[in-house]
Formats: C-alpha cells, structure tokens, sequence
DNA sequence: TGTACATCAGTGAACGCGCGTTCACTGATGTAC
DNA sequence: TGTACATCAGTGAACGCGCGTTCACTGATGTAC
C-alpha cells in the first residue's frame, strides 16, 4: 500500500486521526446540549464511542483542551457564517437573520460564547482573534447603512478609542451601529434562547424583527 | 429561660436556623463566584463552615433544593431593587442605573438569572411569578415614558398577546417600550459582565447610556 | 424550681459513584531497506 | 516482494479524589408538669 500523502496533503493516519477527532467534539456537543458544559465528561464520551476512557487521550491533552476547542469551533463557526453572508451582499437584515438562525440551530453553542462566563478562564488569543473577525464583518456591514446621521456621544467615545475596531476605517457613526448592531440582537436572542419568554404568548421572531429595524433608524 | 416567640414572632431555634441557612446560602455564593455554579459543592461549603457534611442537610434536602433557593434569592432581590428605586418615584433613567447598578454588584447573581440556562431545568412557578413582578415595573415605568408615539407592529403584536403583561393596562407602544427596555440593556449588561468587551477600550457605561437614551426616541 | 422527656443540631463512618488521569502493555499499521 | 523495525491507537488496571447522600449515634437545648 501507498502511504504517501493523499491530495489533501495527509496521509491516512493523519486523515483517521482527524476524524477520530471530530467525532469526539460531536459526541461532546451532544453531551453539552443534553446536561450542558458542565456535565462534558472524558469517559462518558468514550463509552458513547465504544472506547475506554484513556484512549481520548490521543487526541486531546486533556478535559480543558476539548472545551477550548469547542469554544474555538463555535467561534470559528459563527465567524465562517458572519463573513459568508457579507461576501454573499448580506444587508444589514439579512445579516440578523443569519445570525439568528445560527444562533436556533445549537442554542448551546451560542452560549458558549456568550454565556456565563467562568470565574477565571481566558480564552487564548487565537480565540479573541476571530472575535475580532466578527466585530470586522459587522463594520463592513454597518459602513454601508450609515446615512446622513448626525453624531452620537457615543460614536464620538468610540472614535476615540478606535482600537478595538483594528484599523477599520469606519465613521463613528458606523461604530456606534456595529456596536448597538451586537447588543441589541444579542439582547433579544439571549434571552430567547434561554426561554426567558417561555410563558409570554408573543412570537419572539416580531421583537427580533422590531430590534432589526430599530437599527436602521437615525442615532440619539 | 423564655422560650416563646420574641417579637419577630419566631422561636430562639427558629432564627438560628434561619441565621444558619442564610451562612450557608452566602458561603455558597462565595464559590459561585470564585468558580461558576457547577463548582457548587455542599462538602466544601460544610467545611468551610467547620461543619461535617451532612451537617447541612439539616437545611437543605439537597444540593438542588439549595441552588434553587439561591435563584429564588437572586430573582427576589432583583424584584425588590426595582419595585424599590420605582416606589422612589424613579424615571426609566434612574431605574435603569439601578438595574446596572445591582448587576455589576455580583455578575454571577446576575447570570444565575439570565445566564446559560441548564437543558432540562425548569423553575418553580414561585420563581416564575417574580420574572411577573419585575415585568410589571417595567410596564409601569413605560406608561409614564410614552408620548405621542406611532403604533409599531410590535406593539400590535404584543398588543394581541397581552397575557405575558398580566392585567397591567399599558397601550401597545408601552409593552413595545417594555420589553425593549429589558431586551436593549441585557444585551449591554451581559457582554459587559461576561467580559466581551474587555480588549476594547471604550467605556461600558458610555454604551449602557447611548442604549437608555435610545428607549426615549420613538419606535419605529 | 426541679425533674423527666422530647426535640433537634451536629458527628463520624460508610455507601457507591464517576471523574480525570497515569502507566505498562498489546497488536495493528506504516516505513525502510 | 519480504523482512526487520518503528510508530502509534487502544486496552485494562490502577491511582486518588471529591462528590451527594444515608444512617445510627451523642449531646445540647427546649418543653411539660
């Protein structure tokens, strides 16, 4: 047999080993979904897999390693998403929905993001780097909706501490909507999400509609 | 010794009890803080008293009856905060640094509310009648804010599901400015918290303010 | 006021459990010549 | 093509740990007469 890479420039080792990979972190994402993050346990996963337990640990170091990856791949994902549907000419609606759906389609996923943070865990650099990817888009997105608006206070703060925006050349304007573009919207899914509506007869999909639209009205 | 009720009406044993369950309750906040919920362990909190373990189950019948005593506080506290600072005749604007105020006072309180939620759980309706009294500030503070406003389809909407609002006889634009005003500053609140907003430089409160600004323009 | 009894807070031993993780190993797969 | 060796996936036993929870108990506190 021929061992040399194949065209995806791995061999059939490296290719085993990445699926074995990603079959963890999906049995992961269904522990996560059923009892939430806290209950992701190393064994559990690799009796669902028909393993024992120590094997896992060809391919992951250890527990925390796997929730940061997860954590990367929700990102990674969410980030892939975002920019996918700018590329594609999403306005700024378009984008919500993108988002929204998203965010429906794994709830859990979302909240590992946004969630409850845990006392003291930092997520790595590489990790913060793609929300900078997704504060990016969202610029990209708010630059094109900004019409003759006069300024805010808070556009003007912003303006002043343009760091966080990397080197985006957007008006203050359009940093104080991609700013309020991210709150709002996260706003209302968070708390849809969570089933905080729940006993509320309402359709969730109106208010998200109604935060939408809020955003292409004029500033303070 | 006199052992009849003092006249708080309740027994020397009573409030030892009470004092007891109130010391377990704060130790056990203290490590929800020092390390999220699912570290919550009543071995560790009996130790940290200098009791054994099952010292506590004199107060709890078990780990769940006291994390939901805990939301319970966490959902009163936040109830009485508002109907408190609304009673004090505050404006949406006072109200909504009140709100601020209480979350940033212990974020983890706050998360335990309108944070991750856990798959399966579901929250006594005791619990579920104070989310009645918060909203029912909210509507109260919003019937004073509305002006000659435009019916929006929101409001409509809602306006057709009004059981979420209890009997509380707010117009469609109220229940519209209602439920934005929860939706807007948790949405600025919980990244706040969460720390999402912690590489960029700006100043948290400068976006919390644009947001409470925002809720007394016109809808849509 | 004093005594007999009931209540109840707290203890220490013990339970079974599942966790993360290590280690020395077997056996299959891949590599070099 | 065949053989010797190296790599590496996975196993099973074992570790220590802390968890929630039960149980039978002791001793202090409160109650009734």
């Amino acid at each position: 047999m021929d061992h040399t890479p194949d065209d995806t420039g791995r061999t059939p080792r490296e290719r085993y080993r990445a699926q074995v990979r990603s079959e963890i972190k999906t049995h992961a994402w269904e522990q996560i979904a059923t009892a939430g993050t806290s209950a992701l346990s190393l064994n559990a996963i690799a009796k669902q897999m028909g393993l024992s337990g120590p094997a896992l640990y060809r391919y992951f170091a250890n527990r925390d390693e796997l929730i940061t990856e997860l954590i990367r791949d929700a990102y990674r994902s969410l980030a892939d998403t975002v920019r996918g549907a700018a590329d594609s000419g999403a306005d700024l609606t378009t984008l919500a929905h993108t988002l929204r759906t998203w965010a429906l389609a794994d709830p859990q996923r979302y909240f590992l993001i946004y969630g409850t943070p845990v006392p003291g865990y930092h997520a790595p650099d590489d990790i913060t780097a793609i929300s900078g990817e997704i504060m990016a888009v969202l610029l990209d997105t708010a630059v094109t909706l900004v019409g003759p608006d006069a300024g805010s206070a808070l556009g003007a703060h912003l303006d002043g501490h343009r760091e966080w925006a990397g080197d985006h050349p957007a008006s203050p304007t359009a940093l104080h909507k991609a700013l309020v573009f991210w709150t709002r919207l996260h706003g209302v899914l968070s708390l849809e999400l969570a089933g905080h509506f729940g006993g509320m007869r309402f359709d969730p999909a109106v208010l998200f509609e109604a935060e939408v639209e809020s955003l292409r009205m004029p500033l303070a």
